[in-house]
DNA sequence: GTTATTTCCTAACAGTGTTAGCAAAAGTAT
DNA sequence: ATACTTTTGCTAACACTGTTAGGAAATAAC
């Protein structure tokens, strides 16, 4: 009797649909618009039939942030099959990471918990200027020493990444890498980003 | 006649209690449980009084973000001035700008918008897995190379926080800096990474 | 004392996620 | 074919959310 099968072929279809609904919400307005009750409307089911597929609404969206680390980990593999030398490859990873991210920002946001009212606004602006010189100025310092023709534009960008990267990683974590490993992340980085400077 | 000065500074008081009442709330349970309503019974209004203060629940959250980046140069600028050689005031920043992240976490995710669901959760560990282990796997070739001895792992946290710093920055904005120096800041910062490797 | 202004509240609008409880449909057993 | 059981999917409610229109009461000005 395939009746069970026929039960649950159905019951994964409405699951597709959900997630196809939901999917087609966070690529036109971003993940802040998508909403229990508009998934209901799209697939034409009442609201409760939702919670028989997914405890919550944030269970939804972190599915879009695995598949985001699937996809993403299909473009690296991708990329750095093509090179036999790890310098390549790494390059190769650095470019596909960066082109997976700037094409599937929906992805990108779900993965790593970004996206909500923040500084980056022009509210704020005054704020990052003053900032953005107060560390400009000794990377700048470091640059005169050194003789070397080095944008210090360029050089505070870089060492901001770096810092902003490892902190917002460890700050939505959760993170299994315990606070050692990341202070020692951390002096790597800066360390490396020193001696590349003169 | 002082009457519109007191007006004002009893207006001043009251904005001056929103925030206090919303700093306490966002500190105790972090910025998705503000709430305006919360708020005006915190100070004893009602709740149309704080629309007289802010234009809406994320002007109050922007505030907080805008201080944050006031605080952080503070910190900078003060760890900045212990150190005369620019290299050990990069490091300095480096450290103060880390203990700001670590103590002051609510004003980060404020200030960089960080903080939803995402996939550091557990759900998503066997994705972040095998992310992790395609990019290790060329780090540990050219640390096999170069016959040094390295963390894989460590370094692989270092590049992981470099593309993901440069790319959470750049998503957020509304970015002030445009596509061609975030390109460049991307392959300034591999580079250095790649030269650090062997 | 009357008029004008400011202050501040009630109440509503339009949403949100989530869940309890029940009706109807579908399948099973007699 | 009927009676029973299970599954399915709905209505309606609960408890919230941000935001705003409109009016009452308190204050200041004439």
């Amino acid at each position: 009797m395939g009746i069970v099968e026929r039960r649950q072929r159905h019951k994964d279809e409405v699951k597709k649909d959900i997630i196809c609904a939901a999917w087609q919400m966070v690529k036109a307005d971003g993940w802040q618009s998508l909403s229990i009750r508009k998934i209901a409307d799209a697939i034409e089911y009442s609201v409760p039939v939702i919670y028989d597929h997914f405890e919550n609404k944030e269970a939804i969206l972190i599915e879009f942030g695995r598949t985001g680390f699937q996809l993403l980990t299909e473009k690296i593999l991708e990329a750095k099959s093509q090179h036999a030398d790890p310098a390549d490859q790494i390059k190769a990873i650095a470019d596909a990471y960066w082109d997976f991210a700037m094409t599937n920002k929906e992805h990108y946001q779900l993965m790593f918990g970004i996206g909500m009212a923040c500084c980056e606004s022009p509210e704020c602006l005054p704020e990052q200027v003053k900032f953005a010189e107060a560390i400009t100025e000794s990377i700048q310092s470091m640059i005169d020493k050194s003789g070397r023709d080095i944008s210090a534009c360029l050089k505070y960008h870089t060492f901001w990444s770096v810092m902003h990267g490892l902190i917002s990683i460890k700050i939505n974590g959760n993170s299994v890498v315990d606070m050692e490993l990341n202070k020692m992340v951390l002096h790597d980085a800066i360390t490396g980003f020193i001696k590349n400077l003169n």
